[in-house]
RNA sequence: GCCCCGAUAGCUCAGCUGGAUAGAGCGUCCCCCUCCUAAGGGGAAGGCCAGAGGUUCGAAUCCUCUUCGGGGCACCA
């Protein structure tokens, strides 16, 4: 609808261009809004007041020409000038009953547009280290991330899923060597186990594994392991150079053979538990990208090369940076270390770089709010190595903090003790379903309250619930047509839709025609809010109907209409809440 | 100190990228099942859009400053 009328404006406008009425350039987009009050009619178009100071003319006066002006269209009832100079759209019955049988014939499809097609965006999301279960704070971003690529898919773009497997580094040594370290234990020997190691039950779970599958065959005596250690944090140590030392210690004990052992099946182990927590939720990728070809492949010397060969690279202190500073970044960043050692950072500067050699036109990054001050070094690399043009093709978004509420307090989450809120523990809790919408229910950028006893309530208290009943009811009411025994005949419906009089179902068509709209808007702005926030709305339409009204009605042409605009809205309330990720029962 | 995000009804939040009289839900109060699931619906009350300037036909929305929350500022990942 929205469409079809910038259509009819911009054709007046260049009526009025070729007439000489205009001297300047006509605008390329053209504002058309729901009007917020119905007296307004259905859409309003501010262009009149827009123009008002290029065309040197009284906003009305304007608004009067682009209305003479207008191609004519069954779909429009009514063209009024209002207030300051808005031009106000009534849409004709005509075009809301078109947007029924749109639906019930589109089905699944009906929402879905092609603004995207031609264009190949990468949504990268979650990526979290694979050190540990995922757990409620990832959560969020996978909902997020899963959200706003469906809907990106479902608005024409090619969309390519990826996971990022920080499966090289520090991090996944320590992890290695802590499940060692349990081993030892489970072997036996007895040890005081790192501040800084992972200590989590599934530590104990993978070391048992090992413990079964080989025996005490990379047994060492703790004494021996920790000869030499300098000591831990609680005995006045510095623990990261105590769990440094332990790795370097693990790596001579156990051969490259043995430790790789160690260190591939706790990556294993750990990843395929990610995978399936993923799968479960509904989250699915095209590709798990790791960071270690990256590494083997040559990626990141390459990635420095280039750096270098921007003159961007300079030498102090023995260790390689990167001039940032030179692109907006507040200090210069280190990209190989004094050791030798190539950070994260020069990883992730190889994977950007390669996200964009790939030939994606977009690149989206799903990040947590806490890792902002990343974006600037970032986008600064990609600029050094190519140019502006291929920085700005990265969007960062960034996903603030969500935290757990139960019985109105603050549930307390500490990664430390290992007793950390996993993201499968919250789905159990409240469903996959409820988790999907409470997590997508807030704009990204806006820190989220998640209420536990809510997301459970079956009430309309609960949102999700309050729309998933909405779709069970209009099934149920097709369910009752046998039990009446009453027929219906959907051409019969759609061919009486002018039946459709009273004010609770024109507001349910009107809101059936903005389902496509807020699609297009939830994608491109990435925010998947608005989609849930509109089905709230549709299914109150709903509601509001189905109390007003009966549905199985004795007048066999009332009835077929009616029955046919609550199955359309019963298609954009499945189509809705399956881009969601979100169920949508038949009974409840 | 610097950077990012937030501040809208008692509470949790929308507000369609600058539009017409600021909207929902919860909570509070009143009302609606001999009727397709009351897991529902209708109504009332509730606001100096944190504060102060600015930009223009027009500001909750854009810019600046201030205040208060949250997060971040490594040769960690």
């Amino acid at each position: 609808m929205k469409s079809h009328l910038q259509e009819l404006v911009k054709a007046a406008l260049h009526d009025l261009h070729s007439a000489g009425v205009f001297d300047f350039e006509l605008p390329e987009n053209i504002t058309i809004e729901r009007a917020r009050d119905r007296s307004h009619g259905d859409f309003a178009c501010n262009i009149a007041m827009v123009l008002a100071k290029p065309a040197r003319s009284k906003p009305r006066d304007l608004a009067d020409k682009i209305v003479a002006h207008l191609p004519a269209s069954e779909h429009l009832a009514e063209v009024s000038i209002a207030g300051p100079g808005f031009i106000n759209f009534t849409m004709s019955p005509a075009a809301y009953h078109a947007v029924v049988g749109e639906a019930l014939e589109a089905g699944e499809a009906f929402g879905r547009s092609d603004v995207g097609a031609g264009k190949r965006v990468q949504v990268e999301f979650v990526s979290a280290n694979p050190t540990g279960p995922l757990h409620v704070g990832h959560g969020r971003g996978a909902a997020y991330g899963a959200t706003v690529a469906d809907l990106l898919a479902a608005v024409g773009f090619e969309v390519h899923r990826e996971y990022y497997v920080n499966d090289a580094g520090r991090q996944m040594d320590i992890l290695g060597t802590s499940v060692w370290l349990r081993y030892l234990e489970l072997a036996g020997e007895e040890l005081t186990f790192p501040v800084n190691g992972y200590k989590g039950d599934y530590i104990w779970d993978i070391a048992a594994d090992l413990h079964r599958e080989h025996g005490d065959t990379y047994r060492q005596l703790a004494i021996d392991v920790f000869n030499g250690i300098p000591v831990d944090e609680p005995a006045g140590g510095d623990k990261e150079v105590h769990i440094d030392a332990l790795i370097m210690q693990a790596k001579k004990m156990l051969g490259e053979e043995g430790y790789l052992l160690f260190f591939n099946k706790a990556l294993e182990v750990i990843l395929s538990d990610i995978r399936k927590d993923l799968e479960e939720f509904g989250v699915v990728y095209e590709e798990w990208y790791p960071e270690r070809s990256l590494v083997s492949s040559g990626k990141v010397d390459e990635a420095i090369e280039q750096l270098k060969k921007s003159e961007h690279i300079y030498e102090e202190k023995g260790a390689l940076w990167f001039r940032s500073t030179d692109f907006g970044d507040e200090k210069d960043r280190v990209v190989v270390r004094d050791n030798g050692v190539k950070t994260y950072f020069a990883s992730d500067i190889a994977y950007h770089w390669h996200k964009l050699a790939r030939g994606f036109d977009r690149v989206i990054d799903v990040w947590g709010a806490d890792h902002h001050g990343y974006v600037p070094r970032v986008k600064a690399a990609l600029t050094a190595m190519g140019d502006k043009e291929d920085a700005d093709k990265l969007d960062v978004l960034l996903v603030q903090f969500a935290s757990l509420f139960r019985n109105g307090e603050k549930v307390q989450m500490s990664t430390r003790s290992g007793s950390f809120v996993t993201l499968r523990e919250l789905r159990e809790e409240v469903g996959n379903d409820a988790a999907r919408f409470f997590y997508v229910m807030r704009k990204c950028e806006q820190h989220m309250d998640f209420d536990l006893d809510l997301a459970k309530s079956q009430s309309n208290d609960n949102p999700m619930y309050y729309i998933q009943y909405a779709h069970a009811r209009v099934c149920s009411v097709l369910r009752q047509l046998d039990e009446k025994g009453l027929s219906y005949d959907r051409a019969s419906g759609l061919a009486n839709l002018q039946v459709l009089s009273e004010s609770h179902e024109q507001d349910l068509l009107r809101s059936l025609s903005r389902y496509p709209e807020v699609v297009e808007t939830s994608a491109l702005n990435h925010e998947p809010h608005q989609l849930a926030h509109y089905l709230r709305e549709l299914a109150n339409d709903f509601h509001t109907y189905y109390n007003a009204h009966q549905f199985l009605v004795d007048d066999g042409a009332l009835r077929d209409a009616r029955l046919t605009l609550i199955q359309a809205a019963r298609q954009v309330l499945a189509n809705g809440l399956g881009l969601l990720g979100v169920s949508a029962p038949e009974s409840m």
